[in-house]
Formats: structure tokens, C-alpha cells, sequence
DNA sequence: CATGAATGAGCATTCATTCAT
DNA sequence: GATGAATGAATGCTCATTCAT
């Protein structure tokens, strides 16, 4: 994933190199941990991927949570928009179950073509699974459009939080195993999943009227 | 989860410590990787949790990893018969779903039933999902089953991957959703599932014929 | 080195058990000091190479000072002998050397036998020397007994102190040579080294006189 | 020992610290060794005898082994050229053995002097003999130039591995006596040695010729 | 503001020693 | 008296964090 780097506004040398360091202290622990997990992960191993030095993270971030959460933050802000147009454009179930996981399959692959590329096991460590911030934050997302999209369709009734649960499982495990294969197909996994997942809320739905 | 010590044969007194020794140890790891997750876990919070010395532990295990791998052995040794029975039962696609998924949700909530009374949180720290022993390994279980039934019902040339992923998806961040809910309900949980899962494969398996 | 168990009395069933075993830790005691050296012993190793468990180490020394202590005595018993013979027997400076030199390099060859024919390196790891017992132990005998020597035959006006050490420093580190060369040959080194003894101690005469 | 700092070129205050860190640790761990010995000392022995912190040690040797060997390649670094000299000035078997062994006893006083102070016991525990890494070193060194230099002279025929391990032997033997002796006399050593030596080798070149 | 060495709390692991069986 | 598991003090080592330069 290569990060467009946008200077909002014009800014003095001082402050363009201060954007950078934030910048590649961002890039270095997005790479490490989709290397070796969050947990895994000490601050060492980010700094040393980065030309910085070791106390320089500090002005920056106070702890490796804190740039968890600027990862997760920065990936929200990025996806934010396409789930919020997929949420506007839907006319029914079918078309924004379509678009979200399409909106959610190829973000993610974006947001993983570098670790692909180099080979990079995207997560799951032995026995461990380590979520890159972009799934959390972006489980939660979706969580809450989820919610607000059956309620708008009258299927509020269901039990819209085991739905959001299944949704999400089925696009966190299907994910992990879109970026396995070769090629990455965003759209084979969409058509599966929304497939799917609609059949399986229309009947939930016919079952409990 | 209250496991029961069934000594097989007589055991003198120094057997039965060493046996309940090696137990309080695996209960312990249990109890805090659910507590803090399996990462976070030291040696010492482990044995903390029980009336042994430090140096004990390395009497049983060599390695936080061991005592995993150990707990993940146990759990797989008592769920392993419950899904083979589900499989050799299994008349067809729906009967399998139904009493995998309820052998699942059912488990789960076995093994939990100490952590939810102490109201333990069953997983995810801060943005990090670690999954329980039981979780992992029982996923791999399922992820063979389920391949094996979908090819002897004739649906072998639908994606078994993604159907097993989604199938295990829903299954875990259903299960997470059911354990934090009063009463832990795994008949609502495995009705739910279930249902949703059927009707989409059947869904799958008409677009795909 | 094979140590002949020579029961000075009759002794029942047990006394002849306790003897074994002690006799067991303090061949594997022996052993592993010329394998790895005294420091890097400890007790475990020692207990290993015998057929006992580790508890019963106390039941007859303290500490792995004792075992090295009860070794040492038990060479010195041995060798103590040798050298009084020696001493007894020596006309003058030139056949004492040639005896003393020969009793020593003669036992170190035999204490060390076993060793040399598993081709255990004698001693001397990675920039630290240590002694064998026997070593140690035959050193003090042979530097008190070589004091007396000189005085006996009026040479006490050298440096005995100087004199001692020089005999010592040849005869360790002749010592240690001889062991690594094949075969081992007491004779030679002993011929060496006293003729060198010899020669370096009545011109120390000479020019004191 | 006092070893002086001469920073070869300008230093930052920085640069200076870590150097006088470096040196800390070397020193410290000089005067342990030979306190207690090599085997006996530990990593918080050495550097509880600074003002460093424990993983300020790590941030300059990686274990024990570590330091010992620069200490050694210390002491070698600075004996070499003595020893150099020694050789390229010698002219005869005589005027080699004096300078040799002057050059060994003086270098051995002088690295101990600060030790010898203090009233260090300079080695050997309990039954244990540890070498200074000085010794160790240089032994290697003496012994590889008395090979040249018995070449040199036409006496390569006698047994040279004998001839330097008695030379190095005495030379251990007698300095660990000379540094227990008050004052410290390394004239009275040398004197001692050279003549012991020489009339030993010549004896042992006329019965061989 | 960047640097990177120093810090020291904290964790894994070993091992001499004890003691119930 | 033999056993071997339990003990816990001691040690090696890591790493987040601070701070003088």
C-alpha cells in the first residue's frame, strides 16, 4: 500500500520534514505489523524500519497503541467515504450488500498490495490472529452502516446484531483468504459473499414474520 | 469449564499431584488467555493464577507456546468425537449445519461457562483479536469436515474455500457476539446460523449450476 | 581411570550400596570436571551420569566443593604413596627429579586413561584453565615434598619458593601437553623434563654460590 | 593496571562517554576476573563494580565471553610490540630468554599493580585455577616466538612443544608467586627464569646432538 | 527537533536444595 | 536411604522510555 502523500497546505521545510517522520513511523509499523502481528511487535522493530532514530518516535507517539490507533484512523478516514457512498447510493438490500463488500474486498486489497507483493504473510500468526488496524476499525464501520441500512429496508426487526456478526465473520475469513490466492479477486469474492449472505437474510426474514 | 480428573488407574499420591499439578497449570493459561489474550500472557501471570513456584511450570512445559499447544490438544481431543458424530449422522446438507453449528456454539460455551461467570471478557483486547486455543483449532476441524460434506452431498464444484471460510467466519464472530450475551443462548445462535448459511448455499449452489 | 572398590572390611547388603553410590558420583563427578571443567559443572550433570536421582547427591556431600574435596583426597591417597617412595628412595637432586617427574607424569597418565581413550579433551576451555583435582592436590605434594628434597641435599640457600614453582609450571603444563599427544608417554616427558630440572637448578647453584 | 585514555582524535562530549563506558566495563571486569575468577563472576558483578546501569553492559558486549576476549586482545595489543622487540633484538638464545621473560614478568606486574594494591588474591580459588586473559594470550604468543626463535637459533630440532611448555609453564607458575611476593620483583623473576631456562635447554641440546 | 546511549523494571529460565512419599 | 518434583533465589537479557547533546 503506497500512501499518497498530500500536503493540505503549503508548509514550511520544517514542517514537511515533521510530516514525513509521521509519515514513516505510520508506514514502517503498518508494515510491521502485517509482518509479525501487533502484539508481536515492539517499537524497535518499527523505528529500525524507518531512518529515524529510536527516540524520535516519542515525538510523535507516545506508545505503539497510539499508532495503532493513527493507523486505524488514517484507514478509517480513507474508507469512510466509500462505505458512506455505498450507504447513499444503495436502493435495497441486494445493491448494498453488493457494494459493501465490493467497497471492502478492494480496500482491503489495497490496502495490502505492498505485503502482497513482497510475499508478506498478511496475518495470522501460530495460532494467533492479529487483526491490521484497516479490519478492525473497518469491522466496526460496517458494523454500525449494517445496522442503519436493515433498519432502513424494515428488516429491524431481525436480530441485526448476529447479522453485522455473521456479515463480518464472512468478509474478515473470506478476506483472509482472498489475499491467499492468486490472483486477489476483490469482485469473485463480493458476488460470493453478497450472494450469500442475501439468500440468507431473505429467509431469516421469511422465517421470522 | 470444569474439566474432570479421572485418574485411569491407581495412581500414588505423587501421580495424582503431578496430574493436578499439570492441570492447574493448563486451567490457569486458560484462564488468563482469555483474560488478556494469548500474547499479552507471560509465564508469570500463568503461574500467578496457581499455588506453584515459578520454577514448576518449566517442569510441565517448556514454553508459553507449549502449554498453548497443549490446551489447543485437549480441546480438540474432546470436540474432535462431537463433530465426528455430527458428520457420520448428517443426512443432508442442513441436518450437518444444525448440529455442526450447535456442536460449536454448545462448546464454546462449555469451555467459557467459568470465564462468562466471573465475567470474564472471552477475547479482543484493544483492537486485537486472539483467538482461544479452541477456536483455532476447532476451525481447522470444521474447515476438513465441512469439505468432506459438501463433496459427498454433491455440492463439491461450489467454492469449498469460501464456503468454509464463511461458514467459520459467521461461526466465530457469531460465537464472540453469543458469549457476551445473557443468557449465552446457543440454540438461538445455531438456529441463526444455520439458517442464513442453507439458504446461501443453496443460493450458491442455483447460480452456479 | 578405573577405580579399583577395594571394601576394606566386610560390610553387609546396605554398606556395600552406600558404598557403590558414592563410589558412582564420585566417578561422574571426575568425569564431567575433565569433560567441561569444574566451574561449568553442576550438580545435574553430575547426577546424570550416574543411575541415581538427585536427592540422593546430599545424602553424601554437601556441595560439588565436597565431591572435588573427596576427589582431591582420594588422589592424594593414592599418590601419596608414590612420592613418599620417592622421596625415600632418592640419593640425590638428579634421581629425584627423574623419580618425582616420572610418579607424577606416570599417575596423571593413568588418572586420565578413560579420558584419553574417549578422547575427552583433559582440560582447558575457552581461555580458562582448570585444574583436576589430582592435579591440584599433587601439586602441594609435590611442591612440600621438593622443598624438603633440596634442603636434604643443601640447597636450601636457593630460592625454593622460585624453584618449586618453576618444577610445578613445567610439570603442569608438560603435563597437559603430554596428554594430547599420541601415544602418551610418561618416559619422555619425564626424561625432559628432569634433565632440563637438573641442569637449569645446579647452575642456579653455580652462580649463588 | 592504568590504562590510559588518549582519544586519538576529537571527541564529542558523547563519544567521550561511551569510550569511558567502554572503559568502565573492561576495567570493571578485569578486577572481577581476577577477583573471583572468570567462571564465578556474572554480568551484574561487573557492572555493579561501575556506575552503569545493568543493559548498558549490552549496549557494549553481547555476554561474558564478550569482554573477556577484549580484554584479552587488549592486553595482546599492547604485549605484541614488546614481544616483537624482544625478538627482533635478540641475538642470542641468552639475550632472548632475559628479554622475554622481562618483558612477561615486568607486563604482568605492571597489569596487576592496581589489583596488587588493593590486595586482590590475584587467582586461584578454591582448587581452581583461572587464567587472566592476559596469561592466556600471551602464553599463545610467547609460545609461537620461542618456536621462531629455537628455529632461528639451529636448536629446531629439540622438542619444541616441550621446551615452550616448560618455558611457559615456569613463567605462569613463577609469576603467580613473583605477584604474591612483596615487593614485586619481576628482576628477581627474570634473573631467576632466563638462567633456569637456558641451562636446561643447553643441557637438553648437548644430550641431543 | 533529531539523536542514540543510558536506564532499570520486568520477564524467561536455570539450578542448588528441600522434603513428602 | 532413594526418589524426583517443588521451590524460589539468582541470573541473563530485553525493551520502553528518558534526556543530555
Amino acid at each position: 500500500m503506497t500512501t499518497t502523500i498530500q500536503p493540505e497546505i503549503r508548509m514550511g521545510k520544517r514542517a514537511r520534514a515533521k510530516e514525513a517522520n509521521r509519515r514513516a513511523i505510520l508506514d514502517a509499523a503498518r508494515l510491521v505489523f502485517a509482518r509479525i502481528g501487533y502484539e508481536a511487535t515492539n517499537i524497535r522493530d518499527i523505528i529500525r524500519e524507518t531512518n529515524l532514530a529510536s527516540g524520535t518516535f516519542y515525538n510523535y507517539f507516545k506508545s505503539k497503541e497510539e499508532v495503532f490507533e493513527a493507523i486505524a484512523n488514517d484507514s478509517v478516514k480513507r474508507f469512510r467515504p466509500l462505505l458512506q457512498k455505498v450507504r447513499e447510493e444503495a436502493k435495497d438490500l441486494e445493491s448494498y450488500l453488493y457494494a459493501a463488500y465490493s467497497a471492502y474486498f478492494t480496500f482491503l486489497a489495497e490496502e495490502n498490495d505492498e505485503a502482497i507483493e513482497l510475499g508478506t504473510p498478511h496475518m495470522s500468526l501460530i495460532g494467533v490472529r492479529v487483526d491490521t488496524p484497516e479490519m478492525q476499525t473497518v469491522s466496526d464501520e460496517i458494523a454500525a452502516d449494517l445496522e442503519i441500512v436493515m433498519d432502513k429496508i424494515g428488516l429491524g426487526h431481525l436480530d441485526i446484531n448476529y447479522i453485522t456478526a455473521a456479515a463480518i465473520g464472512m468478509a474478515r475469513e473470506m478476506g483472509d483468504h482472498m489475499l491467499k490466492r492468486r490472483p486477489v479477486d476483490p469482485n469473485e469474492a463480493t458476488s460470493f459473499a453478497a450472494k450469500l449472505m442475501l439468500a440468507g437474510i431473505e429467509e431469516l426474514a421469511k422465517s421470522n414474520r
